[in-house]
DNA sequence: TATGGCGGCAGCTATCAATA
DNA sequence: TATTGATAGCTGCCGCCATA
C-alpha cells in the first residue's frame, strides 16, 4: 500500500518517539485532507478559521479554539468551511503505545488497551465552553509548542501532557454528552476503506469505475452516488487528486520528464495531465518543479 | 406504511485518442 | 497545439425489495 496517500503505514516521529505534529494546509479545492485513516490516534487543534471534519459519516464543525479527537483506525477527512478566513489547523498524531509502560500495569489494562480496542469511547469534539474542556485544549496547545520549540526533555513534557489529556477526558466522561457511536455506519465505512485501498494500490494503472464498484459489489451508478455521499468528491475526481498529488511529489523529488511522471501516476494522455495539473496546482508541471527547486535552495 | 439500499435508464458532461 | 468524435463517467429520476 502506498504510504503517503492513506497514511496507513506512514511513520509519525520515529520508532523511539512515535508522534508528530503537523500544520495542515488547505489545497486549491479547500480540502485540508481527503478521506484517510491510520493506526495512530490523532488530535486536531483549530487555531484559526472554520472547518468541517468528517469522522466516518459523522460531521463536526470546528471554530478557532476547538479541538477534535480521532481514535485509531477512524476514517476521517477535513474541509475548509469559511473560505473568507484563513484556516490554520494542527494535527497531533501519535501511537497510543507511546503511553504504554515496560510492564503490563493498571494504566495499560484500564485505559490504554480499552482505547486501542475502542471499548472505551471518548467524545470527539472539544469546545472551550467548560473549564475542563479549556484545560484539555490548553494541553494540546502546549504539545504543539513543545514539539515546535523542542525544549530540553520535550519528549517527557509531551508524554506528560498526553497523560494529562486522557486523564482529563476520562475524569469528565460522566459530564460528556456521548456522540453518536462511530460504529453507527461501520458497514459503509468498511466498504469505503476497501475502495480507498483499491484506489491507493491501483492509481498508477488504468482504473474504470466498474472495476472500483466491483470491489464492493455495487452497480456503477449506485457506486458513484455512494462514493460522492461519503467522500464529497466523485470517484474520478478523487483518483485524479491522488494522481496529481503523487505527480507533484515526483516533480519535486526527481528529475524525471513530465511525460514520464504523467504515465507513472496513471495518466495516459499528457495533455490531459497538464490540464488537470494546472487546475489543481494553478501552474504547469514544469513551473511547479521550478518553484519547488527554488524553495529548496539554501538561503544565502 | 415509511425508510433505506439498490439497480436501471436517460441525458448531460468529462475524458481521451486520433487527426490535422 | 487545437479540434473532433467516441467512450466513459456522473446524476436525477423511478421503481423494486427488504426491514422495522
Amino acid at each position: 500500500m502506498n504510504k503517503d496517500i492513506l497514511h496507513e503505514n506512514r511513520v509519525h516521529g520515529n520508532i523511539t518517539f512515535p508522534m508528530g505534529v503537523y500544520q495542515v494546509i488547505e489545497d486549491e479545492s479547500h480540502t485540508l485532507f481527503d478521506y484517510h485513516w491510520h493506526e495512530e490516534t490523532e488530535f486536531l487543534y483549530m487555531q484559526e478559521g472554520t472547518a468541517v471534519f468528517w469522522l466516518g459519516t459523522i460531521k463536526h464543525e470546528l471554530q478557532a479554539g476547538d479541538a477534535l479527537f480521532i481514535p485509531s483506525g477512524t476514517i476521517h477527512a477535513g474541509f475548509v468551511a469559511d473560505l473568507s478566513t484563513p484556516c490554520l489547523v494542527y494535527a497531533i498524531v501519535f501511537d497510543l503505545n507511546l503511553l504504554s509502560g515496560r510492564t503490563y500495569d493498571v494504566i495499560q489494562s484500564k485505559y490504554i488497551d480499552p482505547l486501542l480496542e475502542q471499548t472505551l469511547f471518548l467524545p470527539s469534539l472539544l469546545k472551550p465552553h467548560t473549564f475542563w474542556e479549556n484545560s484539555l485544549i490548553a494541553e494540546l496547545v502546549s504539545i504543539v509548542e513543545f514539539f515546535e520549540k523542542k525544549p530540553v526533555a520535550y519528549e517527557l513534557l509531551i508524554k506528560a501532557k498526553l497523560y494529562n489529556l486522557f486523564a482529563g477526558f476520562i475524569a469528565n466522561l460522566q459530564e460528556i454528552p456521548q456522540d453518536q457511536p462511530i460504529t453507527t455506519n461501520i458497514y459503509k465505512i468498511e466498504r469505503l476503506k476497501k475502495v480507498l485501498q483499491f484506489i491507493d494500490e491501483s492509481y498508477p494503472l488504468r482504473i474504470q469505475i466498474k472495476d472500483v464498484a466491483s470491489v464492493i459489489a455495487m452497480s456503477e451508478g449506485h457506486f458513484c452516488r455512494f462514493f460522492k455521499a461519503m467522500v464529497r468528491k466523485t470517484p474520478m475526481d478523487y483518483i485524479n487528486t491522488v494522481r496529481i498529488n503523487q505527480a507533484a511529489k515526483l516533480l519535486s523529488h526527481s528529475d524525471k520528464k513530465v511525460i514520464d511522471i504523467a504515465m507513472e501516476v496513471g495518466f495516459e494522455n499528457p495533455s490531459y495531465f497538464i490540464k488537470l495539473f494546472k487546475w489543481h496546482k494553478k501552474c504547469t508541471p514544469s513551473d511547479y518543479r521550478k518553484l519547488e527547486k527554488q524553495k529548496n535552495l539554501p538561503a544565502l
